[in-house]
DNA sequence: CGGCAGATACGCT
DNA sequence: GCGTATCTGCCGT
């Protein structure tokens, strides 16, 4: 793995956190050659091995064999028939952890952004798991990825001062509801829930 | 704006 | 079969 990912290979509630701030950047094909769609990461979840809420809660299957391997790649998983979500795998290898996506700021690529998302404009485009991979065009083609590489990448920024997060409870889940791993830039409006 | 139902397909029991 | 780490549109205030 990339070294300045290494934190990747922490315990998910550990690394939720210190991802506040990152980005993801996208490269895509065009029609005249490509694009890049950039945006920075305000809001996620953490999701453990021994946490009810998680796909990996079970133990391996092929869907979740994924959040089994090392750290640093992406696990996209499909719901409510029709849409995506990203997570990004955390912990050492046979550990099954992972932190949800759930909500971007687009700072590069919004005019491709908004028209991936039917012309919404503002914080309609990315402020939700299953809108930020429509902008971004993530789908289960890219489950597995590698995010120290093309088309998708982790890009650290340094970590964000305590004051300026948030940890709250999850949200959307129906399992574990009180555990306190949800976590958000504090008055950022792309947040998905206040 | 806030609440609610519907869409829709996949993994797992 | 059934439940789901969601979003959207439509209804009511």
């Amino acid at each position: 793995m990339n070294d300045n990912l290494g934190f990747l290979g922490g315990p998910a509630d550990e690394v939720a956190p210190r991802l506040l701030g990152c980005e993801l950047e996208r490269t895509i094909e065009t029609p005249d050659g490509s694009a890049t769609l950039r945006g920075r990461i305000v809001e996620t979840e953490a999701y453990g091995q021994t946490d009810a809420a998680s796909h990996s809660c079970k133990g391996r299957t092929p869907r979740t064999e994924i959040m089994f391997g090392p750290a640093g790649f992406l696990y996209v998983y499909f719901t409510y028939g029709m849409h995506y979500c990203c997570n990004i795998v955390t912990g050492p290898p046979g550990h099954g952890a992972a932190v949800l996506i759930r909500s971007l700021e687009p700072l590069e690529g919004v005019g491709i952004m908004s028209a991936n998302r039917k012309d919404r404009s503002g914080v309609a485009v990315t402020n939700g798991p299953a809108k930020l991979c429509q902008a971004l065009m993530i789908d289960k083609r890219l489950n597995g990825h590698n995010l120290t590489t093309a088309p998708l990448k982790l890009i650290t920024r340094p970590a964000l001062q305590q004051v300026e997060i948030v940890q709250t409870t999850r949200i959307g889940i129906s399992q574990a509801k009180d555990v306190p791993w949800r976590f958000y830039i504090k008055d950022n409006s792309y947040v998905s829930k206040f």
